[in-house]
RNA sequence: GUCCCCAUCGUCUAGAGGCCCAGGACACUACCCUUUCACGGUAGGUACCGGGGUUCGAAUCCCCGUGGGGACGCCA
């Protein structure tokens, strides 16, 4: 049985690193029929927050990644943690620090400035024949776990192959602070164990503590899962992503238009391939998905293959979703969805032509709202040329077939009858029914309006006759 | 500084010694379609970081170099 985990800090948002992190994890799980776990680290308490649990939470339920187990919380485990600490203290495998953190920095900084590598010197490490300094009264110690010094610690990364990483290199890492809180290492350590973790599947950035959880997961008896290590997500530009820098919320997807299957079919092809494949449902995905094709080296994210994507399931989307979910970004804007055209119809003859959601509601929104087209476009296009051919389409309106070929032919035959090409009738109505210049096929433009509509919009071409020359 | 990791088109990648004078996708360029802009279609250019090995043969294996990244917390 495959059990798998997520298991962020709730220090901010879940962005696009944290997101692939878990849609790999849970894919795992689904794949092999296993286990997704999630679990909450807010063992740092200065630094977690409600509102980033809530912000993961609706992350993960927009990408429509569901756990079978959790969420967990580190905070409701502490009984269990101090449990172990005690356990490894009378074992012997832990033991108390008295040094103090100005003491650490201290050493730290002659250690660097001497080239050497920062770390603890073991002072307080209880060994055979060696006398401890006397404990300062009233202080609280720390615990600190008592790591080999010898031999080397070895894992079979699922991505990245062997890694060796000799004791000499680490130091005893600071298990438990003075009042009591486990740290990070040694709560996934214990978590992992008692939650069954089979696969820990995280970024890259964890290599380093791997050794150490497994030496900590060796000194409690707990079985040694395997690892897979991710490499990190680049910016646009190449750059690591910080809070700082390119770091987005994956909500951020949402609130641009995005489709979470476009972002999920992007993240999923970001650093793991399945031959040339590149288009792939989620289900699709869960079949495909394994260790052995992710890619060991970091991966740029590139927005431009992202839009492709989503303008794609754009295409493909029902069109009742794509109202549901255009008509609250027009709301949002003042824009009361009414009367006809329908949103529906409207995005039906847009979704080819668009990007994203907030595009589609762009060109819809111009059907809802009281138009002013801008007068550099009527200026450009209400010219002594093309006002006769308006007014003489005017003229014809309320007698015609109301649907998109008796339009469009009505538009050919007043075009070949002032011998002129067609764009010349077709950008004034662009302008003057939509605003715009750049519109789908006039005549479906035209057909998709109520009559008295397009009568009113095109009225305004008699108000501006003569402005428009040059 | 020390340790660890990584290295194919601009970008994401295929490639597990001959199928590769390197394939796909995004982007780009040209053409086609055309009622504008898109969409779509067709064609095209662009890459194995460098140097040594191993081998009949290396993008693929080994070593060194270079470059990039990560980690060295009483953060996770």
């Amino acid at each position: 049985m495959i059990r798998t985990r997520f298991a962020p800090s709730p220090t901010g948002f879940l962005h696009i690193g944290g997101a692939r992190t878990a849609l790999f994890s849970w894919a795992y799980a689904r794949r092999h029929g296993g286990s997704f776990i999630l679990r909450i680290e807010d063992t740092d308490l200065a630094r977690s927050t409600p509102e980033a649990v809530q912000a993961i939470l609706d992350g993960m339920r927009w990408l429509g990644l569901d756990h079978d187990e959790g969420p967990f919380y580190q905070t409701q485990r502490l009984d269990r943690y101090r449990a172990v600490i005690e356990d490894m203290l009378v074992a012997g495998s832990a033991y108390h620090c008295y040094m103090t953190p100005d003491e650490l920095d201290r050493l730290r900084e002659e250690q660097r400035s001497a080239g050497g590598k920062p770390r603890y010197d073991g002072r307080w490490r209880p060994e055979a024949g060696k006398t401890l300094p006397t404990p300062p009264a009233g202080a609280r110690p720390v615990v600190r776990f008592r790591n080999p010094t010898d031999g080397v610690v070895a894992w079979d990364d699922l991505v990245k192959g062997r890694i060796e990483i000799a004791n000499s290199e680490l130091d005893d890492l600071v298990i438990a602070r003075p009042d009591g809180t486990p740290t990070y290492n040694f709560c996934v350590v214990v978590d992992d164990w008692e939650m069954g973790i089979t696969h820990v599947i995280r970024g890259d950035d964890h290599v380093n503590n791997t050794p150490r959880q497994i030496n900590i997961l060796q000194a409690i008896g707990a079985p040694v899962p395997r690892y897979a290590h991710l490499s990190m997500i680049l910016g646009d530009d190449g750059q690591k992503l910080s809070k700082r820098h390119g770091a987005v919320s994956v909500m951020q997807y949402d609130d641009e238009g995005y489709l979470p299957e476009a972002v999920l079919n992007y993240l999923g092809r970001l650093g793991w391939s399945h031959g040339d494949d590149e288009v792939f449902s989620l289900p699709q995905f869960c079949e495909w998905f394994d260790l052995d094709h992710i890619t060991p080296s970091a991966a740029q994210f590139n927005t431009e293959k992202l839009n492709w994507l989503n303008a794609h399931y754009l295409k493909r989307a029902e069109t009742p979703r794509l109202v549901a979910l255009v008509q609250p970004r027009l709301e949002a804007r003042g824009v009361t969805v009414t009367g006809e055209p329908s949103l529906a119809t409207i995005i039906e003859l847009h979704r080819e032509r668009v990007g994203n959601l907030n595009e589609l509601a762009d060109v819809a929104e111009v059907f809802y709202i009281d138009l002013h087209p801008r007068a550099d476009l009527l200026a450009k296009h209400l010219t002594p040329e093309t006002l006769p051919m308006l007014s003489n389409f005017i003229e014809r309106l309320p007698a015609i077939a109301w649907e998109t070929t008796a339009i469009g032919a009505l538009i050919k035959e007043i075009v070949a009858r002032h011998g002129l090409k067609m764009p010349r009738l077709a950008m004034p109505l662009r302008v003057l029914l939509t605003g715009m210049e750049q519109t789908p096929s006039v005549d479906a433009v035209v057909a998709i309006f109520p009559r008295a509509t397009v009568l009113k919009r095109l009225a305004l071409a008699g108000r501006v006759t003569g402005t428009g020359s040059s």
